[in-house]
DNA sequence: TCTGGGGTCCTAGGACCC
DNA sequence: TCTGGGGTCCTAGGACCC
C-alpha cells in the first residue's frame, strides 16, 4: 500500500531532475578500458598538476586537488591508473549523454559538462517517477557506458539535494531518489550538512555555522529577512527552494558575456618573448571563441602571475584592463591590445607562472556600429573566415599570426594522456575482423 | 622541478545627469 | 541649525558554481 489513495489522478506540479554524470572525468577514461573497471583512477589538471577527478576507488587515498607530484609514491603503492586530461573525449562523451537525456524531457538545460537539469510537466499522479529515473539511468549507461546518478523533486534545490542522497546511498537507491512528499523532505534537509548545500560555499558555512544552523533543515528555519540581508536575493531564493517552493527557472542557454583563456605554464618564465608570445595565443583563442558565439568584445583583461607557491622568490601579480576603442572579435586586433596590455604590466627579473587573456562587454557582431573614427578593420573578417575554417577542418589550431610562435607548439605536460578514441578516427579502439 | 581553468550573479558606492 | 532629491550607469569586489 503507497500512499496513492491520496491522490487522485488530477495532473500534478511540475517535477525536476538533476542528473550528474558519477566521478564524470573518470568514467570517461573508463569506457574505453573495461579492465579498469572497480579500479581506482584519478585524471590530473593540464601540466599535470593537481588531481580533478577521482574514481570511488581513489577517493579514500587522494584529496580532490592533491599535488600530484606530492601523490606520487600513493599513488604507486595503491596502484591508481593515472590519466592527464583529455578535454577533447570529455566534451565529446557530455554530448552524447546530453543528448540521450534530451530524450526524456524537451525542457533540457545543460548545467555544466556533467549535469542537466529537465523539467517534467503534466504527468498524473499515478506517473511512477522512481521508475522513470531507474529509466534514464539506463538509457545513459547503455548508450554511452557512463553511470549516472538520478535526483527528483519539486524545486532544482531540492533535486541536488535528491541526487546527493541517490548517489551517497546508491546500494540502497540504485542512483535515483526522489523527494515528493513533505516527509521526505524535512527527513532529506535534517541529513544535509549546511556546507553541503548548493549555493552555501566556505564563506556563508561560517557564519551558518557561528549562528547554529548545522543542515539544511536549520536553514529553512532562518527568516527571510536575515537570510535577505547576510546572503542576499540569491539566499533567498535558496530558502524558498529548500521550502519547497520553486522559484528557480529552468535556464535557456545563451551567449556567453565572458570568455577567457588562461594557462599556467609547465615552469617558469621570465623573459619578455616568451609570455608575450603566450599572451598572443590566449588572445587568438578568445577571439575564436568570441566567433564561433558571433560576438564582439568591448574589453580586453590580460594578466600575469608569479608562482605564489614559491615563497622564496618575488612575487608579483598585475592585470590591465584595456577598453577598446571599437568592438571587435579579430584575432589580430585582439593580439594587438593584448600586446599593449601587456607591455604596461610586464615586470623584469620576475619567474612567471600563469597568465591569462579574458575578454568582456561582449555586443552582437550583426550590430556592430562604425564608430566615427576608429573601427575595425573590416579586411579582417574574410581573413578570420578563411582561419576558422582551415582551423576548423584541421581540428587543431594550424594557422598563426606572426606574433605567435610559428615553430614550437606549445607543450603541456601530459604525460598520461589517454587516446581520443571518440574523437579521432585514427585512434579509434581496433576491432578485431 | 612540480600545485587547474573556466564561468555566473549580486551589491554597494561613486560618477554623473536633470 | 543648516547643507535637495531623484534617477541611471558603471565598476570593483565578493560570493558562489563545476
Amino acid at each position: 500500500m503507497g500512499d496513492s489513495h491520496t491522490f487522485n489522478t488530477k495532473t500534478l506540479a511540475s517535477m525536476f531532475a538533476l542528473v550528474d554524470c558519477n566521478n564524470f572525468y573518470a568514467s570517461c577514461e573508463r569506457v574505453f578500458q573495461p579492465k579498469l573497471r572497480n579500479k581506482p583512477i584519478v585524471v590530473l589538471s593540464n601540466n599535470d598538476g593537481c588531481v580533478i577527478a577521482r574514481s570511488n576507488e581513489a577517493k579514500p587515498f587522494i584529496p580532490m586537488g592533491a599535488a600530484a607530484f606530492e601523490y606520487k609514491e600513493i599513488f604507486e603503492r595503491e596502484k591508481i591508473n593515472v590519466f592527464s586530461s583529455n578535454y577533447a573525449l570529455y566534451g565529446d562523451m557530455s554530448n552524447r549523454v546530453m543528448t540521450l537525456l534530451a530524450e526524456f524531457s524537451p525542457d533540457i538545460e545543460v548545467y555544466s559538462i556533467d549535469e542537466a537539469f529537465l523539467k517534467f510537466e503534466g504527468f498524473d499522479a499515478h506517473f511512477d517517477l522512481n521508475e522513470h529515473g531507474k529509466q534514464i539511468r539506463y538509457r545513459v549507461t547503455k548508450g554511452t557506458g557512463i553511470p549516472i546518478s538520478v535526483g527528483i523533486a519539486p524545486t532544482k534545490a531540492l533535486a541536488k539535494v535528491a541526487n546527493k542522497i541517490a548517489k551517497k546511498f546508491s546500494e540502497r537507491t540504485g542512483n535515483v531518489y526522489v523527494i515528493n512528499t513533505d516527509e521526505q523532505r524535512i527527513k532529506a534537509l535534517k541529513w544535509l550538512l549546511i556546507g553541503d548545500v548548493w549555493g552555501v560555499g566556505r564563506q556563508h558555512e561560517k557564519r551558518l555555522e557561528k549562528l547554529g544552523v548545522k543542515t539544511a533543515y536549520d536553514f529553512t528555519l532562518l527568516t527571510e529577512q536575515w537570510v535577505r540581508k547576510n546572503m542576499s536575493v540569491v539566499g533567498v531564493r535558496l530558502l524558498l527552494e529548500l521550502q519547497g517552493k520553486s522559484v528557480l527557472e529552468m535556464d535557456v542557454p545563451s551567449s556567453k558575456k565572458n570568455i577567457a583563456c588562461t594557462r599556467s605554464f609547465d615552469k617558469n618564465y621570465s623573459d619578455y618573448e616568451t609570455i608575450s608570445e603566450r599572451v598572443a595565443t590566449f588572445a587568438v583563442t578568445c577571439a575564436a571563441k568570441l566567433r564561433k558565439q558571433k560576438s564582439c568584445c568591448n574589453a580586453i583583461m590580460i594578466f600575469i602571475h608569479s608562482n605564489y607557491h614559491r615563497k622564496d622568490l618575488p612575487q608579483y601579480s598585475k592585470n590591465i584592463v584595456i577598453n577598446l576603442p571599437f568592438p571587435t572579435n579579430s584575432s589580430i586586433e585582439l593580439a594587438q591590445f593584448a600586446a599593449i596590455g601587456l607591455k604596461k604590466i610586464f615586470k623584469k627579473g620576475i619567474a612567471y607562472k600563469k597568465a591569462g587573456v579574458i575578454v568582456m562587454n561582449f555586443t552582437p557582431e550583426a550590430i556592430q556600429q562604425t564608430t566615427l573614427f576608429e573601427t575595425s578593420n573590416p579586411k579582417h573578417k574574410p581573413i578570420m573566415d578563411v582561419m576558422d575554417s582551415i582551423n576548423k577542418s584541421i581540428g587543431k589550431i594550424k594557422i598563426k599570426l606572426a606574433s605567435q610562435d610559428p615553430d614550437r607548439t606549445w607543450k603541456m605536460r601530459q604525460e598520461k594522456l589517454s587516446p581520443r578514441y571518440s574523437t579521432r578516427i585514427s585512434e579509434a579502439i581496433k576491432i578485431k575482423a
